[in-house]
DNA sequence: GAGCACTGC
């Protein structure tokens, strides 16, 4: 660490700071090329400040995470010899530390999103740099949209800087015009790269080989596996002490075994900072949460699993889905890299060298390209940029056709945006809150019906819910559905449950101990509250009266809240319902395409005297893991579902995807084309879903008359 | 009767 501070000016960026002034000052746009320890995250933003660009505005940097975006701003105002908080400072949610005085600004992307809001042209800053723009977050790759627009307004006194990787700066560059492309080496010590031979039938057991084989036969220095998840972390962990503990005592140094991942508490986390004892060697085995989010110190050996496990999303079913899939070259490079922080490494890739060559892709899927966009979509919408479209939009890596048709679909379902496309004053409401639309739209709802302070909690909760719940162990489920001392929904549903469980915690004055006595993730537990709290600090504007938790009520009214509740979630998951299937408990999604799914088991949703699940439901998700299942489900009323069913026949995709102008049509090359409105065929209602649904209002009524 | 990579407003 001392080191590090040490080498300060050595820093391979200083060398480069007259050609980088020179660039910037001919350039609007100029994207930076910054290897691991060039020092371009605390330098780039000094070194326009020495060159007068926080003169005439701020200089931001986004970075992707809000750890890094509070340490770098740290660093720079030490370097600086200014106090935290004036001439440099940070903002990230719940937290702004800046004033009148700030200068140089550290935010998270998400953060210059949201002042966007009221700010399109971002007039208060003379350059905006995009750290970590090659980890395309979803964020990122909406701002550079943004950027490359802005650029054509304010060209003459806004100045756009964009950190990327090697091997897509170019691409970057060309999205902008062909813009001047700089590098700057890093300064990471050369990694030696070990290829296997053959593709392991096992990468678990090769793991486990290759590890060992470094513990015996290579000089001291720790170790990191990437793995991909919780489970084979584990299996690892506990195989290679056995294995460690049965080798010969005293034919080589000592082991410690350390798991490294984000579900672990953060004290076990912390573990893998404490430097191990003399003559010991230390085997890391995480998740991809070592690949950027963390770093651990002396590691010197990398063994390279080749995989990772990724987020998906079908937006032609609504379902997501975590599958395993192959690093991308740019990962596989970051891997290696964590080998050669402190001096020369090695990383072990468990495949031969002709996958890294032929079969990984350069770069990772961007997020863009595999998340739902219905918040994207309408925050664009909400931005009222006259002379954009949402489909006009020039994303660096367009979404699919199918992708944005889906998020239109679902804003119009949910009201944020009219039968033509254009936002609704409910959307402009929906698009201030830092929430997914259906979310939004469900408190906006539970407003009319006067149960604003719980669904406020519902949405708290659920906007953190993974984190929330005891983890997989079978005892802690049994806990969730059977407890004493946990509330079980009232029969109602997993919603009604997570609200009484955060109602009980404010019983208990939000005790940290309460938690732990009931299994729940403190850090979740926290986070939900700053989130409500932020959320009421918003509606507040529009609502009259309090919107505190504790509104102390009969049991009758408690009721009373729960349905309506249910009522306001039926109207902001309008496209999120299923109906169940006459002779069974499963389910079929009502929606655009439906699908055959279940509800999740580990659901607290409640069975009538023949054991039958709810007629209709509301759920929250829809994950494929073994099958597809709901996630958070609760019973709604088919009265509330009726309406929905009319408005499901009258979507045409064609108008809503018009904005009011054209047609949009994808072309062989994937891009998005927009034909002239004469061109939109006015029967193009999809007729094969109108059938469908016809079928469904059938059955309803058929229920009804039998009750 | 199943299981959660990592971020973020």
């Amino acid at each position: 660490m001392a080191d590090r501070s040490s080498s300060l000016p050595d820093l391979p960026i200083l060398q480069f700071e007259e050609k980088i002034a020179e660039t910037v000052e001919k350039n609007p746009v100029v994207v930076i090329i910054g290897e691991t320890g060039s020092g371009k995250s605390t330098q780039l933003s000094q070194i326009l400040h020495r060159r007068g660009y926080t003169k005439s505005g701020i200089v931001g940097v986004t970075q992707p995470r809000r750890v890094a975006a509070v340490s770098v701003a740290r660093r720079v105002a030490q370097e600086l010899g200014v106090k935290l908080g004036e001439e440099v400072g940070y903002a990230i949610r719940f937290e702004d530390r800046t004033s009148e005085r700030t200068r140089i600004k550290y935010l998270t992307d998400g953060v210059l999103l949201r002042e966007s809001l009221s700010n399109p042209e971002f007039n208060e800053y003379s350059v905006i740099i995009l750290d970590e723009a090659h980890e395309r977050s979803l964020n990122t790759d909406i701002l550079l949209g943004l950027m490359k627009r802005l650029v054509k307004i304010r060209s003459s006194n806004l100045r756009i800087l964009i950190t990327s990787a090697t091997l897509d700066g170019n691409k970057v560059s060309k999205f902008f015009s062909d813009c001047p492309v700089l590098n700057v080496p890093g300064k990471l010590y050369p990694v030696e790269i070990v290829y296997s031979r053959e593709r392991p039938t096992s990468y678990l057991e090769s793991s486990l080989r290759t590890a060992l084989k470094i513990h015996v036969q290579e000089p001291e220095g720790d170790v990191l596996i990437f793995m991909t998840g919780q489970d084979d972390i584990d299996k690892l962990v506990s195989k290679l002490e056995d294995e460690v503990r049965s080798l010969e005592e005293g034919s080589c140094m000592d082991a410690i075994v350390l798991p490294l991942h984000g579900s672990l508490p953060p004290e076990s986390q912390v573990r893998v900072f404490t430097p191990p004892p003399p003559n010991c060697r230390r085997f890391i085995v995480a998740t991809n949460i070592a690949e950027t989010s963390l770093t651990v110190d002396g590691v010197v050996y990398v063994i390279d699993s080749g995989y990772v496990k990724q987020r998906g999303y079908n937006p032609s079913t609504g379902m997501y889905s975590l599958d395993v899939v192959q690093v991308s070259k740019v990962q596989a490079d970051q891997r290696a890299g964590r080998a050669g922080r402190t001096r020369p490494g090695k990383c072990y890739r468990l495949y031969p060298s002709i996958v890294y060559q032929d079969e990984l892709p350069d770069v990772t899927v961007p997020e863009i390209q595999r998340s739902s966009l219905a918040g994207s979509v309408l925050y664009l919408k909400s931005l009222d940029l006259s002379d954009i479209d949402i489909l006009r939009f020039d994303f660096l890596d367009s979404p699919s056709h199918d992708s944005l048709e889906d998020a239109l679909k679902q804003l119009y379902l949910i009201d944020a945006i009219d039968e033509d496309g254009s936002i609704t004053s409910i959307g402009r409401t929906m698009a201030e809150l830092p929430l997914e639309p259906s979310l939004s739209r469900t408190l906006m709802e539970a407003n009319e019906y006067g149960c604003l302070p719980q669904a406020l909690t519902i949405a708290a909760v659920l906007s953190a819910e993974t984190s929330l719940l005891p983890g997989r162990s079978k005892g802690t489920e049994k806990k969730r559905r059977h407890g004493p001392d946990l509330p079980d929904g009232s029969g109602l549903g997993d919603h009604i449950q997570l609200l009484q469980i955060y109602e009980e915690w404010d019983r208990n004055d939000y005790d940290i101990g309460w938690c732990k006595e009931n299994n729940l993730q403190v850090r979740g537990m926290l986070f939900v509250k700053d989130v409500r709290k932020q959320l009421c600090q918003i509606m507040q504007k529009t609502v009259k009266g309090t919107l505190d938790v504790r509104t102390s009520k009969s049991r009758k009214e408690r009721r009373d809240d729960y349905r309506n509740l249910r009522k306001a979630l039926c109207a902001g998951y309008a496209n999120q319902l299923a109906e169940r299937m006459t002779l069974h408990n499963g389910y079929r999604t009502i929606g655009f395409k439906s699908q055959l799914v279940q509800v999740h088991p580990s659901s607290v949703l409640g069975t009538d005297e023949q054991g039958m699940y709810p007629d209709f439901v509301v759920y929250h998700e829809l994950v494929t893991t073994s099958r597809p299942f709901m996630r958070n489900v609760s019973a709604v009323d088919m009265k509330w579902v009726v309406p929905i069913l009319g408005k499901l026949e009258k979507v045409n995709v064609n108008k809503l995807s018009s904005g009011g102008y054209s047609q949009i049509e994808e072309g062989n090359d994937g891009k998005i084309a927009i034909l002239p409105k004469e061109d939109v065929s006015p029967d193009n209602v999809l007729p094969a879903n109108e059938s469908r649904i016809q079928a469904a209002r059938e059955r309803f009524l058929a229920r009804k008359a039998k009750k």
